[in-house]
DNA sequence: ATGTAAGCGAGACGGTACGTCACGTCTTCAC
DNA sequence: GTGAAGACGTGACGTACCGTCTCGCTTACAT
């Protein structure tokens, strides 16, 4: 479904690659002015100069043209980043993320699939696998460096710490939509790191209370 | 549009309150089911088992009926709470949001209405008007009180301080659909409120940058 | 002042005369202006300036209320008649009917009332006693004149004789809708004279057969 | 619009002669079970199991399918009948009429397309054309071909004529409705013969006065 | 070069929803 | 209790798209 090229035994015609370009290029703007729910493959078609067939030719579903199409979109992100000091790599990682929500399809599009997640449980796994899996692995890796660098210690509680750094930001980026000054990112980074230093100085209880 | 009795000259008919009631009801469910962007009028008004004129006599369009049906069902909310400590007044909002955001309808519109509202000039302004500013607003007390206290300086950067608040609690409950456990809320709250004090300690700056 | 004030037993109140008379009038004018199939109670409470309950009071549904009203008005029709010859009687009861037939509000609701009726046995029933039940009855008395008078054999073929002085006008009134000149009625007159003489002079055989 | 197959430049889409069929067969059911003030085209449409488009994409009003539909029906009649004398013209003629009337479909659309004629002017111009025309040419040559046999003189009043023909039985099948034997229709034929033969003995004066 | 299988745009198909209107029923109020 | 006003559910209006499916035309490979 995805590969761009197929073999075939005789005298046999080709999906077009500019054409499987063109309509993913269109989805996405698509999926960026009308969100999920009122997404229709006749206007992705239109909007791409395709006729409908040529989409369904390729995908069978709207819903495996959109995840497919976001999947591929997703893929290519993210080097490791590493600057030797926890805040450092928040530093980094909030510019990387603040620049790649800053993109008008992303801050439109993200949102809407992340609450249409919410309904339609394939879209669940597959925005857990590209985007928390990913944010896991790479809150992961900062907090593990962190560890080993002695900054954060060894019971640091993962997912806590996963929702504090993704969560102003996305918060701020997505739902508000306030411009972002450098300012505010040096802010969020310092208190971001306040609170993780807090949260291992303050593990996690067995009781859940906090000792006093 | 959205008085329950109007004032008629002479023997007049009246909008029934039951109906409107129930077309809200019907409304709420709709939106959770399918999303604003797929949500139809007849839909409403066939769970609601009312007519579609019953709709329309009260609500001008889709639009009004929704923000309209929303602001209500958004307007009866949180009582001032004051608990002595910016900590404790931390983790009785966050107990309260937590409330109202695990409600299956709430966790279902708030997100897909937000993402709307990316688009949507009119929801927009309106989410704004009832969610945005009355976080504004409790956040700005909550904060307000601890400055008093002398628990944060005066110049505490109040949006950061916000974006701290909701973004995490949101991004769990909302984006994530994580389960929520006392022992987190409590890791949360310590997190926070070391976040909130470290951003006290390294407050903004005239020139934007922070001081090495 | 209205003078339809009448004298009632305690504070009771009466239909009033004037608004049914007004319905009535109202019903003729709607059927002739739209047919049985598109006449509406609401349209004729407006044109009669009255409310739908006035309606409803005094007719339990639309069938019943054109009937009754049909009924009451195609009451009050044809003395009778006796020139002393056939020829005489057939020609006064075409001028007679001619002139009925003439009246707008007639030639509009009679065809459309006898269409209806292919399709409902209520409006058949009604009308096959107050028009053919009528037409019988008079068509019935004029032959039996004639056998009286011996211009007609007694053994004349009464329904084939209705339809003979019947069909030819109807045809005419309000199928063709032609204007008519006493000139047409002349020779009509004249033809459904021969022909009911014919018929007396080749009278219905036992078997069915027509002497040769 | 009448045209099964359009000429279309490239790989085009055809409208599809089954489902024109099937609309045309819906119509004609519903158009005798409701009428045509009552005719609606979604019933039709649900008659005829398909959708309101694929009515839509070939007639432009209900007006529109139902005068086509009617003149195609129409369309398919009466082939030249000549048996030598006047009254074995007017028997078989009698005849076909009257199986053709007694088609429950005819015998329920044509009285309700003439009184809905009489209200609708672009009805009545085409049951002008595919009606009274047909019965004019139809009885016009019976005519003439009588008065070419001597049965009849040359200055016999067409119009009364026609009026005589088509009357009585008209009112017999589709207005009495009463069960029609052959021995009637032999008494008819008769009965009709002798009004011709009498309306040619006593030809049309100019001052409208019958000689005595 | 030719044959042919498949890609392609066009568009007809059965549906669904639109927002409006009119209807018969039912309730409320003024008199 | 009569009558007007009007809210109620129902259903049809004609339009606009939707996803599916069937067409001819066109393309590009295999012979």
């Amino acid at each position: 479904m995805t590969s761009e090229k197929r073999r075939v035994p005789a005298g046999a015609a080709v999906l077009r690659g500019d054409i499987t370009r063109a309509i993913r290029r269109a989805l996405m703007h698509e999926l960026a002015a009308v969100g999920y729910g009122r997404l229709s493959i006749e206007a992705v078609a239109r909007r791409a100069g395709v006729g409908k067939t040529a989409i369904y030719r390729r995908w069978s579903s709207k819903l495996d043209l959109v995840l497919e199409t976001v999947v591929a979109a997703a893929g290519n992100k993210l080097p490791a980043l590493d600057t030797g000091t926890l805040r450092g790599d928040l530093s980094l990682l909030f510019q990387v993320v603040a620049h790649a929500l800053s993109h008008p399809l992303a801050s439109q599009i993200i949102p809407d699939l992340l609450a249409e997640a919410a309904r339609n449980p394939t879209i669940d796994e597959t925005l857990q696998q590209v985007l928390r899996a990913q944010q896991q692995e790479i809150g992961g890796r900062l907090i593990a460096r962190a560890v080993d660098r002695g900054e954060l210690p060894a019971d640091t509680d993962l997912d806590a710490a996963v929702d504090l750094i993704a969560g102003p930001l996305y918060w701020r980026l997505a739902i508000a939509r306030t411009p972002l000054t450098d300012t505010y990112l040096d802010t969020l980074v310092e208190a971001v790191t306040a609170a993780l230093t807090a949260d291992a100085a303050v593990p996690r209880q067995r009781d859940g209370s906090v000792p006093g």
